[in-house]
DNA sequence: AATGAATGAGGATTCATTCAT
DNA sequence: GATGAATGAATCCTCATTCAT
């Protein structure tokens, strides 16, 4: 049974087991046993590769993340266009593969575990940011308070992301018309207010 | 040692000993003993009186949700014109005693139980259909789209719950405003766009 | 099942189950539910009184050498006469009931273990320092030079002790004899040598 | 990286690795992972030489009491002087490289093994038998009664032993004369004694 | 010969829940 | 009503041993 240069396979299935189990059991009280099973392995294996059960959360927990910035990177790859950049931003985060049940089921069990794990609390700290930083940026260019924009626009992405995450239904591909709106109205009304 | 009527007296501890202790945990994985512990009674008589530490849990959540619910209620009182009262609905969310570390804490724990337990969700469900009825109410009198309107702000409330949960941060007054203003701005477009 | 005031009967059925297990086994790798079966109680309540399995060790060892001293103060406490009572610290420490097969086990896995836990090394040393100070109160008044002796007889008592664990045989009774003369020896040379 | 009549090297890496490692963590319960990995090669390996974990033990305590042997061998190859052998057995037990804190406390956990495990009894039984008899070989001219004075003086060098393991000092270098000088107390009252 | 991937049994510990008192 | 003793299932983690490469 035993193969050299299983690490990186082992390791991507165990992440992906992680959220799968995550996502189906809606709470981060899973089992290592299951989710090793579930990737094909064994409990000692599982633990071979990543020490404890926690530093597999939290390479699931990077995981997904770290997919959320890919897409917002090629989002923004399109276009120069400061108004379509913002909505590619918006839109990167709720495309159908991440935008999915257990993807957003995942995602809140991972920001519960955040309140009391500082590897974890460091994750949304770093995703946090980055997404400040691409809003920013375009919102400089477009309205004279952006700070304040970007506080509302992000805290509203994740209250959507929460109401998926507690909702029963699929992908709505109205979320990100829903953001994309809200986002016009603040930068109007940031706009004029500042006049 | 046995007092008679001491029920709801036993109910009331334990509910707000549920509260302080996922809050301080920041996690639902709290045990039934130092609940009991901190409401001053024996973990048997916790059961006597809930049945489940589950039972507990939900209780508990119905008390935070609740206390939301009222505060709404006694806002509302104030005034009867649609924008304070939309206002007063906002703030009511956001009051210092609402809106503590301890408090969203739980509130975000109770809110990924829910994913999860019936009751849970129920309780969410209702507390949502009350904000939305609330929120339209006043919506419908101040622009063309309320249920737009309504599901942007109520997300953004949510989201900045969810922020402040995760969080290192006490009570903070600005979260309000800043809500308030996205009011304002949402409420403003919606009425533009319809003309 | 419960009953109230069991906590003394329980912790001194474990301790004694602790002692007949790793004598039995002669290892300190017992198990906790072994422990705990032989004692008539579940695992869980093994750990309710205990805390952990080093706890339970502990205890044991100090329920071992408590015995000793016990023993010794015991046999001190017949006569005043110098080589009668160190012939009674001698002999106390052989007594059958003490210098069995199973306790004389315990004790090598205790002080094996001393090596590495710290409460276990206190407890040896309390022990150690008691026996030489008892031994040396009485030297003081046979010899010239007791820590000399008092060095060489605790040696040899703890070497005895060491190749008993090791046989296979019982209680002997001429351990305690061999120890006694060689007793006589040292403070014999001792006090030739002084002059 | 297979090279060829490396087997010699290897078991002699993997012994002294049990060696340091058990000295080191003062207990038998080390992995073979740790000791493979002292001695620079996988745990597949020292299972391939040594076929399980006990035989690997095994041989390090063979290895330790082999070591006693051949000290006490080249120290009576000094002398023909009954009294100077018999210093020079004692001190062969006693000298620098010998008597340090890792062996000790390794041989002491392997006497605590020869409790459980017939292999390690077996070794243990070898070297009593050698080192009484040659002790006996001298106190034969020393001595009418030299099995007495025999069982006292291994006993004192056991203890001793224990004594070294348990504390925390280095090489003692008075431990040699302390049991030198038992030695010739037993013996001048043994003479005594039987005239 | 050599590696280290892989297994799976085993064990300490925790905790909701029950129940005798 | 009230206690906390008692149970035992559940789970994480470790590690000797095996085996494909």
């Amino acid at each position: 049974m035993p193969k050299v240069g299983m690490e990186p396979e082992r390791r991507a299935a165990l992440v992906s087991a992680v959220i799968d189990e995550i996502g189906e059991a809606r709470t981060l009280d899973v089992t290592v046993s299951k989710i090793a099973k579930r990737a094909g392995m064994s409990s000692g294996l599982a633990h071979h590769y990543f020490g404890s059960k926690e530093q597999m959360l939290i390479a699931a927990m990077r995981h997904i993340l770290g997919v959320f910035s890919q897409r917002v990177v090629a989002g923004l790859a399109q276009t120069q266009d400061p108004h379509d950049r913002l909505r590619a931003i918006i839109r990167a985060n709720f495309e159908d593969h991440v935008f999915d049940r257990r993807k957003t089921s995942a995602w809140l069990s991972f920001y519960s575990l955040s309140q009391r794990n500082d590897d974890a609390a460091t994750l949304v700290r770093i995703y946090q940011s980055r997404l400040r930083s691409n809003l920013m940026h375009e919102l400089r260019l477009l309205c004279p308070d952006p700070a304040r924009v970007e506080r509302a626009l992000s805290s509203l992405i994740d209250g959507v992301y929460l109401r998926a995450a507690l909702g029963n239904a699929g992908p709505d591909p109205s979320a990100a018309e829903t953001v994309i709106q809200a986002a016009d109205a603040l930068i109007h009304a940031n706009t004029q207010r500042s006049v």
